[in-house]
DNA sequence: GATAGAAAAATTGGATCCAATATACAATAC
DNA sequence: GTATTGTATATTGGATCCAATTTTTCTATC
């Protein structure tokens, strides 16, 4: 007889379930900013008791992804044009060093992928699934860093700002520049250029959070 | 009638009270590495039942400051040595950057503050409370650079390093040059020099780091 | 005495129940 | 008609109870 070992402890709790379903819907904008999240209705989404909900909804909150008020319930959190920036220069920092780090680690099979994800991002026209291409070339670069612990920070950062950035990819125009400069930091990693990589990475964040700043300034006001 | 207005609802939870008190015993060491924490003993201490517990112990984990298995409970977490040096080259990328963005701001006042922890910090015997005059000093100046969530971010790197800073000022006399290093960062500050302060800050950091890393190294083998 | 297996105890995850608080709405005074 | 008070409902926070799983202890066997 011959089995696959599956760890079975591996078995998420019913807490896990509930904070992914509810981390992904908020990334995606399926739940809108200031929406309320009533931990009974939750709860009845997925057929279990408040106590997981409630785990989950602490979780989101320690993420940012949601604000609760004590006795009132969790909301779904909106950012300031003010947060936004700054999540987005934060980004710039850390991204640019993360793929300077990556690029003297990057394999031929790595920058097979990246190269792939690339052309996906720029053929796509589902415009729900740009936010996860995006995510899938910058990080299929990222993990060549070997940095776990910068990693996390960038995608909880990530998860701040994704809902945002999605809706304004597909309303407006920013998806053709955006591919323009992946290539761009692509092909820096195929020449080994670190430091290249690195100042086109940082620009490529910080056009990306300029032009959502503008697009959102427009909007709210 | 006159009354001086008191927001009520500011009453922090249950979680929130055995989270904060947990965290404090894990930041400054008082639970030792690998040791299990009971939710029924917990819940005791406190008063409680085991949910706000759990919720707690929930946060914490996602914190990074334990780690639990499904089942089997939570224990303080343990980092590597390459996790610690991974964090202490993060917080000196971060930092340096949170204090160059800083010193324009600096004022009168804050770079007064400054002074006084800076100070204090030299003169303080209880090693106990080196930890906490430290993030004093430079959260003092750091505060100056208006960015929530840089320092948000600096905090959680903190948390997770702390207790080993503590245990090795303690051991060791790495007081000294870190009391020099906060004086040279003052006088940077107090000249305007956001360059140099962001140096000197990095290369503050990195000197922990390695001094840490050494000290680690040495007692682990 | 050491070891494998079964029974018992301990521990966690989740469901249900109760208390505290907030919100919505009706009743009353003016 | 409007503002204020009281009441009913909805919602959250926490306690208690039950089920699933792990850990420990006991026992039989060698």
């Amino acid at each position: 007889m011959k089995l696959a070992a599956v760890d079975v402890r591996q078995a998420a709790s019913a807490a896990d379930i509930v904070y992914d379903a509810l981390r992904k819907a908020i990334i995606e904008g399926d739940l809108a900013e200031g929406e309320n999240l009533r931990q009974d209705q939750i709860a009845q989404m997925f057929n279990t008791s408040r106590i997981p909900v409630r785990e989950a909804l602490s979780r989101l909150e320690q993420h940012g992804l949601i604000t609760t008020e004590r006795y009132k319930g969790a909301v779904v959190a909106g950012l300031s044009i003010e947060e936004i920036d700054e999540i987005f220069e934060f980004r710039a920092l850390v991204e640019a060093e993360v793929i300077r780090l990556a690029v003297p680690n990057l394999d031929k099979d790595t920058l097979a992928a990246a190269r792939r994800h690339c052309e996906e991002f720029g053929q796509e026209t589902d415009s729900a699934r740009w936010g996860e291409i995006n995510r899938s070339f910058h990080y299929s670069l990222y993990t060549a860093s070997r940095r776990p612990y910068y990693l996390q920070i960038v995608q909880t950062s990530l998860d701040r700002i994704d809902r945002y950035l999605r809706a304004q990819l597909t309303l407006t125009n920013g998806m053709t520049r955006a591919n323009r400069e992946h290539q761009a930091i692509l092909a820096a990693c195929l020449a080994r250029d670190a430091d290249l990589a690195s100042r086109l990475t940082r620009d490529h964040v910080l056009n990306a959070g300029r032009s959502l700043v503008a697009f959102l300034k427009d909007q709210r006001s």
